[in-house]
RNA sequence: GGGCAGUUAGCUCAGCGGUAGAGCGGCUCGUUUACACCGAGUUGGUCGGGGGUUCGAUUCCCUCACUGCCCA
């Protein structure tokens, strides 16, 4: 083995290593390993967007993958991290879009048209797709790379063509005119889950409409969007409201536009029970085709829709010539200056409400009347029943709840969308007679159901095979919304419709790790897709991760340019330090708070991991000897018993994918119990002269650290695999159980009875090491107290109430940086002044030499015993209450009684000690 | 309007019925042969307000306030 360098260099290790694994095959999950000792583990990566590039979510989310499944193949599982991309249709294509306007090379995709505009995204898609696959690498990603998918690969897009048909076919699928949710930047309609709603500060503008049979007598209409009363066909009014009931069934005039003839302005007053008596004056104007809730209303009284808006949200012809063609903001102060010009504007107020907004555009949404397929979600009540039953989990819980609410609440999926990029809807439609006709047309025979009529009449055929008659069948020019084919993920991409052995294998798979914000855009929907085409559920757990934000608490933004790159914490801190930085403060079911400060904790635990094997190292020595149980020391035991609790821990915080308390743990004993005490006190053995004592000190530091490595790992995957082969810890074991990689060496098993019985590790040895570190801490404080430099060589006295061995006294001396330790019996008395600490071996003395400060010792004491006495009345109070002491369970007022005994006796012992001062 | 989280030391959080904890920060001392990306010591809190249950509440229940998120 090769000395290790003074300091860890991350990024050539990092390299190094990940090259090594890749040339091993060390990611790749296969079938044909599966058996009953080994049993299989999967879990499918969620795809990111083909253009995009990593964030701090992506670190999160793909650090707690890589943390699960580099665990079961420790675990000896046979695992696969299946990867890809997603060809996120509406993201990727808006960008490039706005890409090409930019450069001044279009204003609108048009100019190109679809088959130039694809080959443009295409070669965008090859230029920046796949930064982020390599971006995961640095990450130290275990996925199996072999099996990469892409949503817009041949044979994925074939499922998706494929599960449209078949939903076709079984009548979930439909077109119809419907109210969508419209963006007019992107021109397509969006789904529900697509837009976000935000509150704006607008204004509702009062205006007034006389009513046609009473000259004279104005009706006054409270709205946010002026701009459509063109548009209007009604107005409303509650039939309970005692305002207005005498005026259903008269009709109003409507203002705008205002060049029409009196008889088109005429509108109806209706009366629905849906209008809110509060709101505004009570008054509702009805606008069907700019309104979902209009819609309805309009639906129920048979109204004519007037859509006055052209798809890119600016005015049409119908909104009359003073609004044509403007933008539908500047359309509403156009209206809002004509009303006032008709003497109509009553009032303008402050207002505030939520609008909707497209996710991608970042645009107000246009409810919109179009022509649109919806789908009627499938194995809806298997999906509810595996959550609500709990044979699917989800961590943590409460998102089961929120996933219920939805699924009780569904409203049909408007599936299609007006964009290039994506699957395109495989429905073609005839222009060239009957359904005999078409059947003829077509050439090839197709299920009954493959030919439909649509609900406006036109004839439609849906199936994979094209239609070679292309003069009497025209192809549905929109392409499919990009969870239509994420939503069939978990099994497209291994091998469906094909029973492939990966399928059968590793599906269903074990985990999905994924942000709560896609719980309905994605998670539900695969629940659904995987009991329609499966049978089966997709996942047996989901682990929801929290939301990335700064320190701040706000949502990482582009715009606000707090959202670190994480390829240059990787640069500057090392990927080991990035992800366990994350991985602590990242806890279960809550957002998590980015601070470059914890990668920096990271980091500074990546070297004190490195020092710690470099102390090994420089001790030489035999590699992993057997430990003999005759040598151990108090310390030894201790440390050995930390380890197993450790071991317990971690394993257990994992299994419940408690990773912030697994990384916690790991920290703490390492750091604390490891490097800061059991190190310091094995220095006394390494140092000493008892070569067999040495020899077996060594045993123990390599049993703890070649298992601290292996704990370390799934977080830490490079510095620990440097580390394990730069201490030779492989050299004995086959290569499939560590010989080859850290990532095969088996995951540490508690120690075990026979283990504790084989080296004698009792509770008794735990105490009697921590009661020796009580004699350390006690002593650091009196050098404390008494400003001696911790450098300074000094010697301590003890009255050692129980016998201290030579180890013992080795120990406390050392840990004390002291002279020497003294032993002096309980008769002994010190000096006049001689500070003095209880400390559970008795009292601790630190002889001065030269002047000794009476008053300060006299002052140091008296706080020491200010401190127990408020103790004692605490317990004494409790002890004095009736009700407790015949209430309280008895060992509670027992150890209460116990509390007070030590404190009275340590008090007693202070005070005795500050009156021998004067 | 409905729902879900959260409110504990300056900051980030753990504890979830029986003596208030960690990390970071602050302060003091220290280059003692693994580590100054370090070591030692130390300073920080009527556990959001108010009620209730209990012998006992930071912990359970109710209520209010504030913050954030989700769904209307």
């Amino acid at each position: 083995m090769s000395e290790l360098p003074k300091t860890y260099e991350p990024q050539a290790i990092e390299e190094k290593w990940y090259a090594q694994w890749l040339s091993n095959h060390s990611f790749e999950g296969r079938p044909e390993r599966v058996s009953a000792n080994r049993p299989a583990y999967s879990i499918v990566i969620p795809p990111p967007n083909v253009t995009g590039v990593l964030t701090l979510g992506h670190v999160l989310n793909n650090t707690i993958q890589d943390i699960l499944a580099r665990r079961a193949r420790m675990l000896g599982k046979e695992v696969l991290w299946l990867p890809g991309t997603d060809h996120a249709g509406i993201a990727t294509q808006t960008v490039v879009e706005r890409t090409l306007k930019k450069s001044g090379a279009i204003r609108h995709r048009d100019d190109l048209g679809r088959e130039k505009f694809l080959e443009k995204v295409w070669e965008w898609k090859d230029k920046h797709g796949g930064i982020i696959i390599q971006q995961l690498k640095k990450l130290g990603a275990s996925c199996d790379w072999s099996r990469e998918r892409f949503t817009m690969d041949p044979e994925y897009s074939e499922c998706v063509q494929r599960v449209f048909v078949d939903l076709f076919q079984k009548g979930a699928i439909y077109r119809g005119k419907r109210m969508v949710n419209w963006c007019p930047v992107s021109r397509t309609a969006l789904s529900d889950e697509e837009v976000v709603m935000k509150p704006q500060s607008g204004a509702l503008y009062h205006f007034r409409v006389e009513i046609a049979e009473r000259p004279g007598q104005f009706l006054t209409i409270a709205t946010t969007r002026p701009e459509t009363i063109p548009g209007d066909t009604a107005v409303a009014v509650n039939p309970n409201d005692p305002r207005y009931t005498d005026l259903i069934g008269l009709h109003v005039l409507r203002p705008l536009p205002a060049e029409q003839p009196r008889e088109q302005r005429l509108l109806p007053i209706l009366g629905d029970t849906h209008v809110e008596f509060g709101f505004g004056t009570g008054v509702l104007k009805v606008t069907p085709a700019h309104d979902k809730a209009d819609f309805e209303i309009g639906i129920r009284h048979s109204l004519p829709v007037v859509d006055i808006m052209n798809p890119d949200g600016t005015m049409n012809a119908l909104a009359g010539s003073d609004l044509q063609g403007k933008d539908r903001f500047d359309a509403r102060s156009i209206a809002v200056q004509k009303l006032t010009e008709l003497g109509l504007l009553e009032k303008e107020e402050p207002h505030q409400n939520n609008v909707g907004f497209s996710e991608r555009a970042d645009v107000p949404i246009e409810p919109r009347l179009s022509q649109q397929w919806f789908l009627k979600y499938p194995s809806v009540e298997a999906s509810r029943e595996v959550v609500r039953s709990g044979q699917m989990r989800f961590f943590p819980d409460r998102w089961s709840r929120v996933y219920e609410h939805w699924m009780n609440n569904l409203q049909d999926w408007c599936i299609s969308r007006q964009l290039w990029w994506g699957h395109r809807i495989p429905v073609w439609y005839f222009h060239g007679g009957d359904h005999a006709a078409a059947c003829q047309s077509l050439g090839f025979e197709v299920p009954s159901e493959a030919i439909r009529q649509l609900e406006d009449g036109t004839l439609a055929y849906c199936g994979l095979r094209v239609p070679s008659d292309t003069t009497h069948w025209e192809q549905d020019g929109d392409v499919l919304d990009t969870w239509f084919s994420s939503w069939l993920w978990p099994f497209a991409t291994m091998g469906w419709p094909e029973k492939t052995q990966t399928l059968q294998t590793f599906y269903p798979t074990t985990d999905l790790v994924t942000g709560p914000d896609i719980i309905f855009f994605w998670v539900a929907r695969m629940i659904m897709a995987g009991f329609e085409y499966l049978g089966e559920l997709p996942f047996r757990n989901v682990y929801f991760t929290g939301i990335i934000r700064d320190k701040q608490g706000r949502k990482m933004s582009k715009s606000l340019g707090n959202s670190p790159d994480p390829l240059d914490l990787i640069a500057k801190f090392g990927a080991d330090a990035l992800r366990f930085g994350v991985m602590r403060s990242a806890p279960l079911g809550q957002d998590v708070l980015f601070d470059e400060k914890n990668v920096e904790l990271g980091r500074n635990f990546c070297t004190k991991l490195w020092n710690a094997c470099r102390f090994r190292q420089m001790q030489g020595g035999e590699v992993e000897a057997e430990i003999q149980s005759a040598f151990l020391s108090t310390e030894d035991k201790w440390i050995l018993l930390r380890l197993d609790h450790a071991i317990s821990d971690v394993s257990c915080a994992l299994d419940e994918y408690r990773f912030s308390d697994a990384a916690q743990s790991l920290y703490r004993f390492f750091w604390s119990e490891y490097c800061d005490w059991y190190v310091e006190a094995s220095k006394a053995a390494l140092n000493g002269a008892d070569a067999a004592r040495r020899e077996n000190t060594l045993a123990v530091i390599d049993f703890v650290l070649a298992h601290a490595l292996r704990l370390f790992h799934p977080f830490m995957p490079f510095i620990t695999e440097e580390l394990w082969h730069g201490l030779g810890y492989q050299q004995d074991l086959p290569p499939e159980q560590g010989g080859e990689s850290i990532m095969r060496a088996p995951w540490p098993k508690p120690l075990g009875a026979d283990f504790h019985a084989h080296y004698g590790l009792l509770p008794e040895d735990e105490a009697r090491a921590n009661s020796k570190f009580e004699v350390v801490l006690a002593g650091r404080g009196l050098r404390r107290d008494f400003n001696i430099p911790s450098n300074k060589k000094v010697s301590f006295v003890i009255q050692s109430t129980s016998p201290l061995s030579e180890d013992d006294r080795n120990v406390i001396q050392l840990l004390l940086n002291a002279e020497a330790l003294q032993i002096e019996p309980l008769s002994w008395i010190p000096p006049r002044g001689t500070p003095t600490a209880l400390t559970p071996f008795g009292q601790l003395h630190l002889p001065l030499e030269g002047l000794v400060d009476m008053d300060a010792e006299r002052d140091r004491l008296g706080k020491e015993i200010t401190k127990i006495e408020q103790e004692l009345l605490k317990v004494r109070a409790k002890l004095a209450n009736e009700t407790f002491v015949s209430g309280a369970p008895a060992n509670v007022v027992a150890e209460h009684r116990q509390r007070e005994t030590d404190w009275q006796s340590k008090l007693t012992e202070l005070q005795r000690i500050q009156s021998a001062l004067s």
